[in-house]
DNA sequence: AACCCGGGGTG
DNA sequence: CACCCAGGGTT
């Protein structure tokens, strides 16, 4: 009975008080797929804007699936988490041309698809085709484990079990994607991490946390990662034609797929431009002799949830370079990471010095 | 199960 | 500064 008055109560405040958003107007999966990828660990405010920017660059799925994987790079710049990004392109690929541009029209189908977990399923499942399947995110865990006095971590393998059966139990099958959307904007909105409403909560009087006082200890999540240092020594060439070289990331770690100049990853930071003619160093530089500077003597300091890293970049002038060098004006058209981005927006203002 | 993957907002 | 955000993939 404390369950159905849970649900109800929750889609009658969802009703009365949502926010008018642009995937909330459409049941097209595309859009909902869409919406939902780029929501993944990310607030709506900073999403926003990437999907009005997608959906007008890439109307349907078949406009993104025709895109080159640089150009949807480019258009995800800044918004991380890049392995979505590829994933989205690949996905929109496979549906485009061996679907016929038809998603997978249940929660099994769809969970199939790469980059689409069991939360992204359920979302799309229910939104879309009104598949009774619930939805378990940041917002759910916090709001189910306060009213319910839930005090399993929800990063751990019961605790993940227990918050998704639970929700199972709670959603309406009638209007599952109202549900879904429902506790997600509540715990978004209503009940959030911190300076939560309470006082003017209209579950308040059934709520668990409220009761006991333990708003602040809910949900209960364990440990935190390590923080990784590193320090990057970019390589900024700059020959007389204003030409410079750039790289793509291949490699597993961060922003691959992305690019940047060459890279010398040192343990220390590096203080001389001695240092950068000498050992590994040499075999960047081409052979070309060039005359090098500091541009930066304090390290950029770049903030990633699990490294920080610390760059300076180094201009290395020359006369000429290599024919697969590229025009310092056209470093605006590729994906780089913000680190990079903003280092190119003050360099191309500064007059390269 | 533990670890990796971004960038920005919040108190 | 710590914590969080409409999580998913890899090992």
């Amino acid at each position: 009975m404390k369950n159905k008055n849970f649900t109800k109560t929750l889609i009658k405040w969802y009703l009365a008080n949502k926010r008018d958003l642009p995937w909330r107007n459409t049941n097209d999966p595309y859009r909902i797929w869409l919406s939902e990828i780029m929501l993944q660990q990310t607030r709506i405010a900073q999403g926003l804007p990437y999907y009005l920017t997608f959906t007008r660059e890439y109307p349907t799925i078949f406009d993104l699936a025709n895109a080159p994987q640089d150009d949807v790079l480019k258009l995800w710049q800044g918004l991380g988490y890049y392995s979505r990004a590829r994933n989205l392109h690949s996905t929109a690929k496979k549906v485009a041309f061996e679907m016929n541009g038809v998603f997978p029209n249940d929660y099994q189908g769809l969970l199939k698809l790469k980059g689409i977990g069991d939360y992204t399923a359920s979302a799309i499942a229910s939104i879309c085709y009104d598949e009774p399947v619930a939805v378990v995110d940041g917002n759910v865990y916090r709001v189910l484990a306060r009213y319910f006095g839930i005090v399993l971590p929800i990063n751990s393998g019961e605790g993940i079990k227990a918050f998704k059966s639970l929700a199972m139990e709670l959603i309406d099958p009638k209007q599952p994607g109202t549900y879904n959307q429902a506790i997600m904007e509540f715990g978004a909105m209503h009940c959030s991490p911190k300076l939560p409403l309470c006082h003017e909560c209209t579950l308040r009087t059934s709520c668990f946390a409220y009761a006991e006082n333990k708003v602040g200890e809910l949900p209960v999540k364990l440990k935190k990662q390590k923080i990784t240092i590193r320090h990057f020594n970019y390589l900024v060439f700059l020959s007389e034609e204003n030409r410079t070289l750039l790289q793509q990331r291949t490699s597993k770690g961060i922003w691959q797929g992305l690019y940047e100049f060459p890279l010398i990853e040192t343990e220390q930071e590096v203080f001389t431009e001695d240092l950068i003619l000498t050992e590994d160093f040499q075999k960047h530089t081409h052979h070309l002799d060039p005359e090098i500077r500091l541009y930066n003597n304090k390290p950029i300091k770049h903030i990633l949830s699990h490294q920080h890293i610390y760059a300076k970049f180094w201009i290395l002038s020359t006369k000429r370079l290599i024919k697969s060098s590229i025009h310092i004006n056209s470093l605006t058209e590729y994906p780089v990471p913000v680190l990079l981005e903003k280092f190119i927006n003050v360099f191309l203002q500064s007059d390269y010095d």
